[in-house]
DNA sequence: CCTGGATATTTGTATATACAAATGAATGGA
DNA sequence: TCCATTCATTTGTATATACAAATATCCAGG
Protein backbone atom coordinates (compact mmCIF):
# COMPACT_ATOMS: atom_id res chain seq x y z
CA UNK A 1 0.00 0.00 0.00
CA UNK A 2 1.34 3.75 -0.82
CA UNK A 3 2.92 4.87 2.29
CA UNK A 4 1.04 8.17 2.22
CA UNK A 5 -2.27 6.39 1.64
CA UNK A 6 -1.68 4.36 5.08
CA UNK A 7 -0.85 6.97 6.86
CA UNK A 8 -4.16 8.01 6.52
CA UNK A 9 -6.08 5.26 6.88
CA UNK A 10 -4.53 4.16 10.20
CA UNK A 11 -4.42 7.65 11.80
CA UNK A 12 -7.51 9.26 10.68
CA UNK A 13 -9.69 8.57 13.48
CA UNK A 14 -12.68 9.41 12.01
CA UNK A 15 -11.78 6.76 9.52
CA UNK A 16 -10.91 4.07 11.83
CA UNK A 17 -13.73 4.86 13.87
CA UNK A 18 -16.46 4.36 12.02
CA UNK A 19 -14.65 1.59 10.59
CA UNK A 20 -14.15 -0.20 13.58
CA UNK A 21 -18.06 0.61 14.65
CA UNK A 22 -18.87 -1.38 10.98
CA UNK A 23 -17.06 -4.49 12.34
CA UNK A 24 -18.08 -4.44 15.86
CA UNK A 25 -21.49 -4.03 14.44
CA UNK A 26 -21.70 -6.87 12.29
CA UNK A 27 -20.44 -9.18 15.29
CA UNK A 28 -22.94 -7.65 17.52
CA UNK A 29 -25.79 -8.62 15.39
CA UNK A 30 -24.04 -12.03 14.78
CA UNK A 31 -24.50 -12.65 17.98
CA UNK A 32 -28.11 -11.01 19.39
CA UNK A 33 -30.98 -12.23 17.71
CA UNK A 34 -33.62 -10.46 18.83
CA UNK A 35 -35.92 -10.63 15.69
CA UNK A 36 -37.06 -6.91 14.73
CA UNK A 37 -34.72 -5.96 17.40
CA UNK A 38 -31.34 -3.81 16.36
CA UNK A 39 -28.99 -3.73 18.91
CA UNK A 40 -29.85 -0.28 19.84
CA UNK A 41 -33.01 -0.82 21.06
CA UNK A 42 -31.82 -2.91 23.81
CA UNK A 43 -29.28 -0.14 25.47
CA UNK A 44 -33.11 2.04 25.09
CA UNK A 45 -34.72 -0.66 26.79
CA UNK A 46 -32.06 -1.40 29.58
CA UNK A 47 -31.82 2.60 30.52
CA UNK A 48 -35.54 2.45 31.02
CA UNK A 49 -35.29 -0.14 33.13
CA UNK A 50 -32.88 1.29 35.26
CA UNK A 51 -34.91 4.76 34.89
CA UNK A 52 -39.05 4.18 34.61
CA UNK A 53 -41.03 7.31 33.65
CA UNK A 54 -37.37 8.58 32.16
CA UNK A 55 -38.47 11.84 29.74
CA UNK A 56 -37.53 11.28 26.15
CA UNK A 57 -35.14 14.19 26.82
CA UNK A 58 -32.64 12.23 29.35
CA UNK A 59 -33.22 8.99 27.15
CA UNK A 60 -31.42 10.86 23.93
CA UNK A 61 -28.44 12.26 26.42
CA UNK A 62 -27.52 8.91 28.01
CA UNK A 63 -27.77 7.04 24.82
CA UNK A 64 -25.67 10.12 23.04
CA UNK A 65 -28.91 10.01 19.90
CA UNK A 66 -31.03 12.78 18.45
CA UNK A 67 -34.25 13.17 19.72
CA UNK A 68 -35.81 12.43 16.04
CA UNK A 69 -33.90 9.08 16.47
CA UNK A 70 -35.48 8.43 20.31
CA UNK A 71 -39.18 9.34 18.63
CA UNK A 72 -38.43 6.68 16.33
CA UNK A 73 -37.05 4.02 18.57
CA UNK A 74 -39.40 4.57 20.93
CA UNK A 75 -42.32 4.23 18.09
CA UNK A 76 -41.62 1.03 17.32
CA UNK A 77 -40.61 -0.39 20.67
CA UNK A 78 -44.29 0.74 21.77
CA UNK A 79 -45.48 -0.96 18.72
CA UNK A 80 -43.85 -3.94 20.31
CA UNK A 81 -45.51 -3.53 23.39
CA UNK A 82 -41.93 -3.46 25.32
CA UNK A 83 -42.44 0.52 26.36
CA UNK A 84 -45.48 2.78 27.25
CA UNK A 85 -45.49 6.30 26.96
CA UNK A 86 -47.40 8.94 29.14
CA UNK A 87 -47.49 12.52 27.86
CA UNK A 88 -47.24 15.09 30.53
CA UNK A 89 -47.10 18.24 29.72
CA UNK A 90 -44.46 18.90 27.31
CA UNK A 91 -42.90 16.40 28.69
CA UNK A 92 -42.85 11.89 27.35
CA UNK A 93 -42.17 9.79 30.43
CA UNK A 94 -41.15 6.23 29.01
CA UNK A 95 -41.92 3.01 30.93
CA UNK A 96 -41.32 -0.45 30.26
CA UNK A 97 -44.14 -2.76 30.36
CA UNK A 98 -43.62 -6.57 31.24
CA UNK A 99 -43.23 -7.81 28.24
CA UNK A 100 -40.15 -5.42 27.86
CA UNK A 101 -39.00 -6.41 31.24
CA UNK A 102 -38.96 -10.34 29.97
CA UNK A 103 -36.88 -8.92 26.89
CA UNK A 104 -34.28 -7.33 28.89
CA UNK A 105 -33.39 -10.16 30.85
CA UNK A 106 -32.79 -11.80 28.35
CA UNK A 107 -30.80 -8.99 26.67
CA UNK A 108 -28.48 -9.74 29.56
CA UNK A 109 -27.94 -13.20 28.87
CA UNK A 110 -27.06 -12.06 24.77
CA UNK A 111 -24.72 -9.42 26.68
CA UNK A 112 -22.90 -11.66 28.14
CA UNK A 113 -22.28 -13.43 25.23
CA UNK A 114 -20.92 -10.57 22.82
CA UNK A 115 -18.57 -9.82 25.46
CA UNK A 116 -17.39 -13.20 25.15
CA UNK A 117 -17.52 -12.86 21.53
CA UNK A 118 -15.15 -9.85 21.25
CA UNK A 119 -12.83 -10.60 23.89
CA UNK A 120 -12.18 -14.02 22.45
CA UNK A 121 -10.54 -12.04 19.18
CA UNK A 122 -9.22 -8.71 21.09
CA UNK A 123 -8.63 -9.94 24.30
CA UNK A 124 -10.80 -9.54 27.96
CA UNK A 125 -8.78 -6.50 29.22
CA UNK A 126 -7.95 -4.65 25.76
CA UNK A 127 -11.91 -4.86 24.80
CA UNK A 128 -12.26 -3.70 28.77
CA UNK A 129 -9.70 -0.98 27.88
CA UNK A 130 -10.89 -0.03 24.41
CA UNK A 131 -14.19 0.12 25.61
CA UNK A 132 -13.84 2.77 28.53
CA UNK A 133 -11.42 4.78 26.54
CA UNK A 134 -13.79 5.08 23.99
CA UNK A 135 -16.73 6.44 26.72
CA UNK A 136 -14.22 8.88 28.00
CA UNK A 137 -13.41 10.20 24.84
CA UNK A 138 -16.76 10.53 24.07
CA UNK A 139 -17.85 12.53 27.01
CA UNK A 140 -15.25 14.96 25.79
CA UNK A 141 -16.34 15.48 22.91
CA UNK A 142 -19.74 15.62 23.39
CA UNK A 143 -18.46 18.61 25.82
CA UNK A 144 -16.91 20.65 23.30
CA UNK A 145 -20.31 20.03 20.24
CA UNK B 1 -26.87 6.52 37.66
CA UNK B 2 -27.51 3.33 38.46
CA UNK B 3 -24.26 1.07 38.61
CA UNK B 4 -25.42 -1.72 37.06
CA UNK B 5 -26.27 0.09 33.85
CA UNK B 6 -23.51 2.60 34.49
CA UNK B 7 -20.79 -0.60 33.96
CA UNK B 8 -23.04 -1.79 30.89
CA UNK B 9 -22.80 1.91 29.38
CA UNK B 10 -19.17 1.84 30.13
CA UNK B 11 -17.94 -1.55 29.27
CA UNK B 12 -20.02 -2.47 26.29
CA UNK B 13 -17.70 -2.27 23.07
CA UNK B 14 -20.80 -2.23 20.94
CA UNK B 15 -22.20 0.88 22.63
CA UNK B 16 -18.95 2.72 23.36
CA UNK B 17 -17.87 2.17 19.75
CA UNK B 18 -21.14 3.17 17.86
CA UNK B 19 -21.19 6.06 20.33
CA UNK B 20 -17.95 7.32 19.28
CA UNK B 21 -18.41 6.85 16.02
CA UNK B 22 -21.66 8.67 16.05
CA UNK B 23 -19.55 11.71 17.92
CA UNK B 24 -16.56 11.80 15.59
CA UNK B 25 -18.41 11.71 12.86
CA UNK B 26 -20.90 15.15 14.11
CA UNK B 27 -17.41 16.93 14.33
CA UNK B 28 -15.62 15.79 10.80
CA UNK B 29 -18.75 16.88 8.86
CA UNK B 30 -18.40 20.01 11.07
CA UNK B 31 -15.22 20.34 9.88
CA UNK B 32 -15.28 18.98 6.04
CA UNK B 33 -17.53 21.41 3.37
CA UNK B 34 -17.66 19.22 -0.01
CA UNK B 35 -21.61 20.09 -0.56
CA UNK B 36 -22.77 17.20 -0.95
CA UNK B 37 -19.82 14.81 -0.25
CA UNK B 38 -19.90 12.84 3.35
CA UNK B 39 -16.27 12.22 4.42
CA UNK B 40 -16.61 8.51 3.14
CA UNK B 41 -16.49 9.96 -0.22
CA UNK B 42 -13.49 11.57 0.42
CA UNK B 43 -11.62 8.22 1.96
CA UNK B 44 -12.88 6.44 -1.50
CA UNK B 45 -10.76 9.30 -3.78
CA UNK B 46 -8.00 9.16 -1.74
CA UNK B 47 -7.62 5.62 -2.35
CA UNK B 48 -8.64 5.87 -6.03
CA UNK B 49 -5.52 8.45 -6.33
CA UNK B 50 -3.28 5.77 -5.18
CA UNK B 51 -4.65 3.03 -7.20
CA UNK B 52 -5.80 4.37 -10.61
CA UNK B 53 -7.75 1.61 -12.24
CA UNK B 54 -8.48 0.09 -9.12
CA UNK B 55 -10.96 -2.78 -8.95
CA UNK B 56 -14.04 -2.23 -6.80
CA UNK B 57 -13.74 -5.65 -5.11
CA UNK B 58 -10.31 -4.49 -3.83
CA UNK B 59 -12.05 -0.79 -2.87
CA UNK B 60 -14.19 -2.62 -0.55
CA UNK B 61 -11.88 -4.25 1.33
CA UNK B 62 -9.67 -1.02 1.70
CA UNK B 63 -12.17 0.93 2.82
CA UNK B 64 -14.11 -2.02 4.67
CA UNK B 65 -17.53 -1.61 2.90
CA UNK B 66 -19.98 -3.85 1.05
CA UNK B 67 -19.79 -4.15 -2.30
CA UNK B 68 -23.35 -2.63 -2.47
CA UNK B 69 -22.46 0.72 -0.83
CA UNK B 70 -19.43 0.81 -3.28
CA UNK B 71 -21.72 0.77 -6.10
CA UNK B 72 -23.89 3.67 -4.62
CA UNK B 73 -20.90 5.56 -3.75
CA UNK B 74 -18.83 5.23 -7.25
CA UNK B 75 -22.61 5.76 -8.57
CA UNK B 76 -22.55 9.39 -6.99
CA UNK B 77 -18.35 10.41 -7.45
CA UNK B 78 -19.12 9.01 -11.39
CA UNK B 79 -22.61 11.89 -11.60
CA UNK B 80 -20.33 14.80 -9.99
CA UNK B 81 -17.57 13.96 -12.33
CA UNK B 82 -14.64 12.68 -9.88
CA UNK B 83 -13.81 9.09 -11.06
CA UNK B 84 -14.50 7.62 -13.83
CA UNK B 85 -15.78 3.72 -14.34
CA UNK B 86 -14.06 1.37 -17.13
CA UNK B 87 -15.91 -2.19 -17.29
CA UNK B 88 -13.41 -5.08 -17.55
CA UNK B 89 -14.73 -8.71 -18.13
CA UNK B 90 -16.14 -9.42 -14.27
CA UNK B 91 -14.36 -6.22 -13.06
CA UNK B 92 -15.13 -2.65 -12.83
CA UNK B 93 -11.86 -0.72 -12.94
CA UNK B 94 -11.59 2.92 -11.11
CA UNK B 95 -9.91 5.96 -11.64
CA UNK B 96 -9.87 9.55 -10.78
CA UNK B 97 -10.94 12.27 -13.27
CA UNK B 98 -9.37 15.82 -13.24
CA UNK B 99 -11.67 17.51 -11.31
CA UNK B 100 -11.37 13.84 -8.72
CA UNK B 101 -7.23 15.00 -8.32
CA UNK B 102 -8.28 18.56 -7.72
CA UNK B 103 -11.24 17.24 -5.23
CA UNK B 104 -8.34 15.24 -3.17
CA UNK B 105 -5.79 17.86 -2.92
CA UNK B 106 -8.66 20.29 -0.77
CA UNK B 107 -9.66 17.11 0.64
CA UNK B 108 -6.09 16.78 2.24
CA UNK B 109 -6.46 20.47 3.23
CA UNK B 110 -9.26 19.50 4.96
CA UNK B 111 -7.88 16.24 6.73
CA UNK B 112 -5.05 18.31 8.67
CA UNK B 113 -7.88 20.98 9.86
CA UNK B 114 -9.56 17.36 10.87
CA UNK B 115 -6.54 16.54 12.78
CA UNK B 116 -6.35 19.79 14.48
CA UNK B 117 -9.63 19.73 15.25
CA UNK B 118 -9.67 16.17 17.40
CA UNK B 119 -6.18 16.33 18.44
CA UNK B 120 -7.19 19.89 20.69
CA UNK B 121 -10.17 18.16 22.63
CA UNK B 122 -8.46 14.88 22.73
CA UNK B 123 -4.97 14.98 22.61
CA UNK B 124 -2.35 14.83 19.87
CA UNK B 125 -0.59 11.74 21.36
CA UNK B 126 -4.10 10.04 22.54
CA UNK B 127 -5.85 10.48 18.57
CA UNK B 128 -2.92 9.20 17.28
CA UNK B 129 -2.71 5.89 19.64
CA UNK B 130 -6.58 5.74 19.18
CA UNK B 131 -6.85 5.05 15.59
CA UNK B 132 -4.15 3.29 15.34
CA UNK B 133 -5.56 0.36 18.24
CA UNK B 134 -9.26 1.10 16.48
CA UNK B 135 -7.09 0.08 12.97
CA UNK B 136 -5.46 -2.96 14.46
CA UNK B 137 -8.11 -4.28 16.07
CA UNK B 138 -10.65 -3.94 12.97
CA UNK B 139 -7.94 -6.11 11.40
CA UNK B 140 -8.75 -8.95 14.11
CA UNK B 141 -12.32 -8.66 13.82
CA UNK B 142 -12.03 -8.41 10.17
CA UNK B 143 -9.75 -11.21 10.30
CA UNK B 144 -12.20 -13.73 12.00
CA UNK B 145 -15.25 -12.81 10.13
C1' DC C 1 -18.05 -25.20 -28.36
C1' DC C 2 -21.36 -25.80 -24.66
C1' DT C 3 -22.67 -25.98 -19.89
C1' DG C 4 -22.32 -25.31 -14.92
C1' DG C 5 -20.19 -23.28 -11.47
C1' DA C 6 -17.56 -19.34 -9.62
C1' DT C 7 -16.83 -14.52 -9.13
C1' DA C 8 -17.90 -9.30 -9.56
C1' DT C 9 -21.19 -6.01 -9.74
C1' DT C 10 -25.84 -4.11 -9.49
C1' DT C 11 -30.57 -3.66 -7.88
C1' DG C 12 -34.28 -4.03 -4.56
C1' DT C 13 -35.26 -3.10 -0.19
C1' DA C 14 -34.66 -2.08 4.68
C1' DT C 15 -32.67 0.43 8.75
C1' DA C 16 -30.29 3.51 12.01
C1' DT C 17 -29.46 7.83 12.10
C1' DA C 18 -29.49 13.00 11.46
C1' DC C 19 -31.03 17.88 10.62
C1' DA C 20 -34.52 21.26 9.91
C1' DA C 21 -39.11 22.61 10.19
C1' DA C 22 -43.51 22.06 12.46
C1' DT C 23 -46.25 21.36 16.42
C1' DG C 24 -47.62 21.59 21.08
C1' DA C 25 -47.19 22.79 25.86
C1' DA C 26 -45.34 25.83 29.83
C1' DT C 27 -44.01 30.00 31.78
C1' DG C 28 -42.91 34.79 32.91
C1' DG C 29 -44.04 39.56 32.16
C1' DA C 30 -47.27 43.26 30.83
C1' DT D 1 -55.43 36.99 31.29
C1' DC D 2 -52.98 36.98 27.12
C1' DC D 3 -48.79 36.91 24.46
C1' DA D 4 -44.05 35.89 23.39
C1' DT D 5 -40.63 33.04 24.19
C1' DT D 6 -38.72 28.87 25.24
C1' DC D 7 -38.48 23.98 25.49
C1' DA D 8 -39.81 18.90 24.23
C1' DT D 9 -41.41 16.14 20.87
C1' DT D 10 -42.78 14.81 16.23
C1' DT D 11 -42.72 14.80 11.21
C1' DG D 12 -40.62 15.34 6.70
C1' DT D 13 -36.88 14.11 4.34
C1' DA D 14 -32.23 12.57 3.33
C1' DT D 15 -28.11 9.48 3.75
C1' DA D 16 -24.73 5.83 4.70
C1' DT D 17 -24.93 1.43 5.05
C1' DA D 18 -26.21 -3.61 4.75
C1' DC D 19 -28.09 -8.13 3.08
C1' DA D 20 -30.22 -10.94 -0.32
C1' DA D 21 -31.45 -11.70 -4.88
C1' DA D 22 -30.53 -10.77 -9.66
C1' DT D 23 -27.42 -10.15 -13.41
C1' DA D 24 -23.25 -10.47 -16.05
C1' DT D 25 -18.96 -12.34 -17.12
C1' DC D 26 -15.29 -15.74 -16.94
C1' DC D 27 -13.37 -20.44 -16.74
C1' DA D 28 -12.89 -25.56 -16.51
C1' DG D 29 -14.33 -30.11 -18.04
C1' DG D 30 -16.60 -32.67 -21.22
Amino acid sequence: MNNEEEQVLIHCLYFTASRFARNITKLTEKTFDFGDLAPSYLYMIMIVKFHPKITQKELCHKLSIAPSTSTRFIDKLEKLNLVTRKMDGKQTLISLTEEGEKVYLQFRVSLKELFNSYSEILGHEFSKDLSKTLHEASNKLEREL
